[in-house]
RNA sequence: GACUCCAUCGUCUAAGGGUCAGGACACCGGGUUUUCAUCUCGGCAAUACGGGUUCAAUUCCCGUUGGAGUCACCA
């Protein structure tokens, strides 16, 4: 029989990092062996869950290309795959559930429950239900009740967990969960059991704050009748700290490390390496990945966040992937720094990317680092700094006399750029270094940038020489005493 | 507090009874280079502690300590 896994997120919040890792591994895991990677909405709190976060969710998991194959907007043959429509399939397990005997209803209110657990607290014991209502045998009419599991009150569930082995919790550390609310829906721990169960799910990767549930859930499996799947808890990220990753560690959903310039395919790179590893592989895209994928690879011990080697993994990805494609990545970004993106050429932004590829690493730094390309002359920002040591009067005369002679060119690329600045230098018997520098500040306001003839090339013959001749009137200026500041 | 999980360089990790405990990020230094970066060479740096088992434990077992997760009519 052929695996089938699934990533069951509940649309209350934008799609975390976390959640991105689960549903990354559980659909290597598909890939690799063949199943099936099903998607699975789970919004059984109708107050939380929104029909907005399902889109960002879903929007999110497209971007980094984590696609499912039965789901949400692709169907399948055992949806509805959103829980608010799966009433009925819950309906009918309930009710057998109940007259079997295996769940009860209860009537204890919510008041008494607070004050339950106030006692049990004050008594040092463990936050729980007293079981009060176990064998009342509150029939349909008992008015406002819930409905509970009826767990056994002695021996062990065993959870045998993909990752950590066995793992044992005795029955009487846990209570008697609730299945059905007061209003009549269903709860997470019984709807997963009941849609893995109809979804022929095999098994169920997920992170390590779920192993505390899995007990119920295999109780729930037993109650029902059903065999359960296969379980491996993940261990979880951590912040820097030490901490698992929340929203006062800053960024930590999908959408935040976007905007933040990193791409796809160096976010899935860097989360496959959170707790999992195959000999020394660091830069690797998904699919090598499921080439080679194996859950022996995943370890035990929870990984910190580290948003430095993410970086480092983006810049090696601006690098791998062809510069038009990180051209193309780069238009939006230009377009948030005040730069029409959208009117650059396509071979110009390739270009540009080869040019800084290996300078930055992420998108917001290559677009920042690409400014002085796109904007105005006077828009360029100047390092005061640079422009005083190196735009001398006798530096920008040399400059000028350069423009003279790049006037002539014929072609403006790179190599005859090369050959005619090189010209230049041989025949005034200067080296490159001399007038590389200053070039370099008067082209793009800075001391460090690009390969000269890079720069020069993809700036453009009239903007080239125009800010080279402006650094020579500078030098001018300066010489005669008029430059003011 | 109870229950459960976890423990190799600062971080991500590899090896797993016999290794100089390997790689990557970060950091430090040399080289290359028109700047910076890249690249390259080198350096720093780890088996938490205590008991066992064994000819031999980083590896297996137990304990301690430390860290984490969960204790809802949330998921």
């Amino acid at each position: 029989m052929s695996i089938r896994v699934r990533f069951a997120p509940s649309p209350t919040g934008n799609l975390h990092i976390g959640g991105a890792r689960t549903a990354l591994f559980n659909r290597l895991l598909a890939k690799r062996e063949g199943g099936t990677f099903l998607l699975r909405i789970e919004d059984t709190d109708e107050g939380r869950s929104t029909p907005e976060y399902e889109a960002v969710i879903l929007r999110e998991l497209r971007w980094l290309g984590l696609t499912w194959q039965e789901g949400p907007e692709v169907g399948g043959e055992y949806g509805p795959y959103r829980q608010s429509e799966r009433g009925e399939v819950y309906a009918g397990y309930i009710r057998r559930l109940v007259d079997g005997g295996m769940a009860y209803r209860c009537t204890c209110t919510v008041e008494r429950l607070e004050e339950l657990g106030r006692q049990r607290e004050e008594a040092k014991l463990r936050r729980g239900y007293d079981g009060r209502c176990r064998d009342a045998g509150h029939g349909p009419d008992c008015g406002p009740h819930v409905i509970r599991l009826r767990v056994p009150q002695e021996g062990a569930t065993v959870v045998d967990d993909l990752f950590k082995g066995p793992v044992s919790f005795d029955n009487a550390e846990i209570d008697d969960l609730i299945l059905v609310r007061s209003d009549g829906t269903p709860t997470y721990n019984f709807v997963v059991v009941v849609d893995d169960t109809h979804m022929r799910v095999t098994h169920v990767l997920r992170g390590d704050e779920h192993l505390n549930n899995a007990p119920k859930q295999m109780l729930i499996y037993r109650a029902i009748g059903a065999e359960p799947p296969r379980f491996g808890h993940m261990p979880l990220i951590h912040a820097l700290d030490g901490s698992k990753m929340s929203k006062r560690h800053g960024a930590t959903s999908v959408a935040d490390y976007r905007e933040a310039g990193i791409m796809p395919e160096a976010l899935l790179n860097y989360l496959a390496r959170l707790g999992w590893a195959h000999g020394n592989m660091e830069i690797f895209s998904v699919e090598e990945a499921e080439a080679v994928f194996s859950l022996d690879g995943i370890g035990r011990s929870p990984a910190k966040w580290d948003p430095e080697k993410l970086a480092w993994v983006n810049g090696q990805w601006m690098r791998r992937l062809a510069p038009e494609v990180v051209g193309e990545r780069l238009r939006p970004f230009l377009g948030r720094i005040g730069v029409d993106g959208a009117g650059i050429a396509a071979e110009r932004l390739a270009a540009v990317a080869v040019a800084l590829r290996e300078r930055t690493q992420t998108l917001v730094e290559l677009a920042a680092a690409a400014a002085f390309f796109f904007v105005a002359d006077d828009q360029v920002k100047r390092d005061p700094e640079a422009v005083r040591a190196f735009l001398t009067p006798a530096n920008g005369a040399v400059l000028s006399e350069l423009a003279g002679v790049l006037e002539g060119l014929a072609g403006w690329g790179e190599a005859e750029l090369e050959q005619a600045v090189n010209g230049f230098c041989t025949a005034r018997g200067l080296k490159l270094g001399k007038i590389a520098q200053p070039a370099r500040v008067a082209l793009c306001g800075q001391k460090v940038g690009p390969g000269l003839f890079q720069i020069l090339s993809i700036l453009g013959r009239e903007a080239g020489l125009r800010r080279l001749r402006a650094a020579g009137a500078v030098g001018a200026a300066a010489g005669t005493g008029a430059a003011a500041g």
